[in-house]
DNA sequence: AATGAATGAGCCTTCATTCAT
DNA sequence: AATGAATGAAGGCTCATTCAT
């Protein structure tokens, strides 16, 4: 009979559950999935070896938690912006903010993103995990336009390629690892290529 | 006393380094870099565990190979519709092409380009080989279209832009996983978007 | 400092000892000893895995408790059938009752049997348990026979003897492994061979 | 894919294999299945742990194949007394040859007799074996003895009883638990008891 | 050059036992 | 007395790399 994981209900516990994901994500980050090993996460967290397998089944379930904690951080701030959306939707003015809060959110989560997407092709439920975020985004941005009134051909073919793009764009952006680009340039460009899309 | 890595001057002996970046070839896409190990490489090759460390410094050193294989094979059709340009140049024409070929390149190389990639942000050297290629794409084609003639405003951030998008939409095209997205649509959508920056 | 292993005076707190010792039994049958885990013994037992360490020494120490109990269980049958002795004793009618004995205990505890039985060889105290066990019924039927007059050469070899024929029999007689034996004939034959050795 | 575990063909692996299965029949006898852990046996060996799983599947395997070795000892004596009985069967001879035999094996192998017998419940396999060894003297004899032209009633079941009474008996002569038996009257009463079953 | 047996550090995980509450 | 979270040593096993032949 498996030892089933607890299910921490005490704040005390909660909050060691917590360290132990913090803790993963911060390796995760720094030195990748299969660089880091549980003993290091265990040690970071200031908790023993033993206890991580009280809250979690095994070393890839931390990375499951890590990656639900990622996705959030990514997801909310792009709903909040959705959510303040209003008829007539004033594109030159929405995607620009768009850009700026993925270049934002790429900037603070820049490694852990790698890390975890890097795990996408080897391990199912993570790529689905990603899979699942695009789709939200761009099924909510469908709905809240629709809702608008907003009259768009082809609506989720064009909020995806969008999508991508940004995320193209600010993953670039971050990384900067091009010297002949001016992303000053390729900023505007993108921009107005996105309101191009929409505004036809 | 470090084994220095034999260079293969007889045929016999680059025959069998093939062989093993072969056999690592296919053992990555499979099952990735971490669930294959050096002896599988070397069965599969058909050649002993030990002379694996006579032609390679180490796995990771296979994987360097294979990632260059990797790299001209994605590299040398784009170089060869590139080399076809000629004045003026007709992008309602080129473009698809280019979109063809990068989603072909795709299905070709699928698991591995997820392998390899998965590699980058773990890895410098291995990211820096996919920056490489995306640089040299970039630039061989802003070369070309300056020779040619082309008068085109920042060309490289619409190069650039153009390459991120064909990248990104090959990438979905092939997996195709949100299904509430038509891909003949998007395709169509690519198109057009990227012959618009070019024509403006 | 020693934690003293406290002897528990209150009915609560005896009987809380007695739900571990079932737990324990219950378990070390099902899976065996090494098999099972003290976690999973409080669980059963609906205590926690703390207060475990309150009644009992260590995990063995549950053992040792378990086996007493089962003990109990083998030998306290066999002394009613040895009490109900009188003289002369009809050896055709109560070697069978002994016999029966036996298989029903056996079918009773045979998991347990097995579970504890394996543990003798590693464990001194196991091993000599058991051998007292033996000693105690061999003993108790030689008084008894002794007391009732009965003229018998070599009795405690004799007793010791057929107690194996019986052990050994009651024990293929519930696991009945060899299909080429038909177990009702060869009860008649330990029945008759037992029979013929206390009347000779 | 699974390492296959090395068939050794050379005779430096076979002997180096035999050194493991050696090491831990030692370890087995001495401290038990539990007590005993792979480095310990590597050690033991004079190999390194790593080398142990290119011999053995994992340790359960180390486990069968000393059961193996353990097997042939007990059965292969017994084989050559069988292969000598000629018509008419003596058997006021050739039982005690069979009860000193048992008893030799016993001595020889006390320790890890006990050791593997006491994994026979926990594991499939190994009771299995045990099973079948006691099978296959018991058909050996009968068939033996039905060649031989030997006219006994309920042939099976006796050779049986034979067998568990030998057993027993030279198990309590090796081990010489109990004080109150005189093992040398205990050995003529097994000797005459079975020499009985089969006269009549 | 080539083989493949051998090495041994390192990893993930379990669990008897302790300790703060 | 009781809880159950926490500890950390120990175990089985893998695999990149080396070495004797």
């Amino acid at each position: 009979m498996k030892n089933l994981v607890r299910e921490p209900q005490q704040l005390r516990s909660i909050e060691k559950k917590n360290k132990i994901i913090e803790a993963g994500y911060a390796l995760f980050s720094e030195v990748g999935y299969y660089g880091t090993n549980t003993a290091e996460i265990a040690k970071r967290a200031g908790v023993s070896t033993g206890i991580v397998y009280g809250y979690f089944q095994d070393k890839r379930d931390i990375l499951i938690c890590v990656l639900e904690i990622y996705i959030n951080k990514v997801f909310d701030p792009f709903l909040k912006l959705i959510d303040k959306l209003s008829s007539p939707v004033n594109y030159e003015e929405v995607i620009p903010k768009m850009i700026d809060q993925a270049i934002k959110t790429h900037k603070n989560n820049r490694k852990i993103h790698e890390a975890l997407h890097s795990l996408a092709s080897a391990d199912e439920a993570v790529g689905a995990e990603f899979i699942e975020l695009e789709d939200n985004i761009t099924l909510q941005i469908g709905e809240k336009l629709q809702h608008l009134g907003e009259k768009i051909e082809n609506p989720m073919e064009k909020i995806h390629l969008a999508m991508d793009m940004i995320q193209s764009f600010s993953h670039e952006y971050v990384f900067d690892k091009h010297d002949y680009i001016d992303y000053f340039v390729m900023r505007e460009m993108v921009t107005k290529t996105i309101v191009g899309l929409f505004k036809n």
